[in-house]
DNA sequence: TATTGTTATACTCTATAACTATA
DNA sequence: TATAGTTATAGAGTATAACAATA
């Protein structure tokens, strides 16, 4: 079918579009610099408030061990701290520390994160409505698998 | 500017879903499956025919040695053979083996690519459109960082 | 028993560095 | 010297399994 056939030409175009995406994001990668997890991790805490690394972990869809490793990092430069819960002794409540905050502030303000830089300079606004219109769509693509 | 706001937007819309994807098509990889640089190897060499090591790397725009872990794999499980350029002793020419050959084939005629399934079964020809426009959009991207 | 979190371990995909063989 | 390929090693970002503490 023809429905077929194409789709598995998007599905080629596609996966080799993002598996380049993910490597060279990767590769751009400075010392110091967070990573993407970590990134995502901070941006989480910032909008949704103090949470536990369990909640952390289901907002980004990976498992709480996942998470753990990507915590330990911030944690250990300083940019979000755990105390422990006082309701309830199991759970750890994790929040930014002033220096995470800022930090996240001013790579947002200065516009500074690579991919929004490269957005900003290489894109007209067509493209970028193309490209936000499309990450729904990969996202309900990467649920259906 | 309106115009950095949004591209924060877009980057940080674009990398979840990316994420997310990257995260689900491993997931989903069953033992003895082809993993996604080994299928996108074989394609290559099934539609550019036999090439070297390092021309294959080119295309898939990653290092020679790391296309050598994908090649090992795929020569061990007999989908790939490597011979000898007979005209220059330092290549090494890669071609598909009938078994790799046939692999491919019945992958893309039983249309059983997990991502293909997906594309064709829940997609809209709109939304297949879409994301086929997206990709070259990603991949420039990616090249822009 | 169920939940929260942590520790230990391993896998995939990729990189860099260093080497061998051939040109 | 330069190029093609291989081997060794490492790192990021995940996963599963097993465990401890608390509810």
């Amino acid at each position: 079918m023809d429905q077929d056939a194409h789709a598995n030409d998007v599905a080629r175009a596609l996966y080799a579009s993002i598996r380049l995406f993910v490597r060279r994001l990767r590769q751009r990668q400075a010392d110091g610099d967070l990573t993407m997890p970590e990134s995502s991790a901070l941006s989480h805490l910032d909008r949704g408030g103090p949470m536990t690394p369990t909640a952390l972990a289901k907002l980004e869809q990976i498992t709480p061990q996942s998470m753990g490793a990507t915590l330990a990092s911030l944690e250990a430069r300083g940019l979000v701290e755990r105390r422990p819960d006082p309701e309830d002794g199991r759970r750890v409540v994790l929040s930014l520390t002033d220096t995470g905050l800022e930090l996240l502030r001013n790579r947002r303000d200065a516009k500074t994160g690579e991919l929004t830089q490269a957005l900003a300079t290489h894109f007209t606004p067509a493209e970028l409505k193309q490209l936000l219109e499309a990450a729904p769509l990969i996202e309900r693509l990467a649920q259906s698998l």
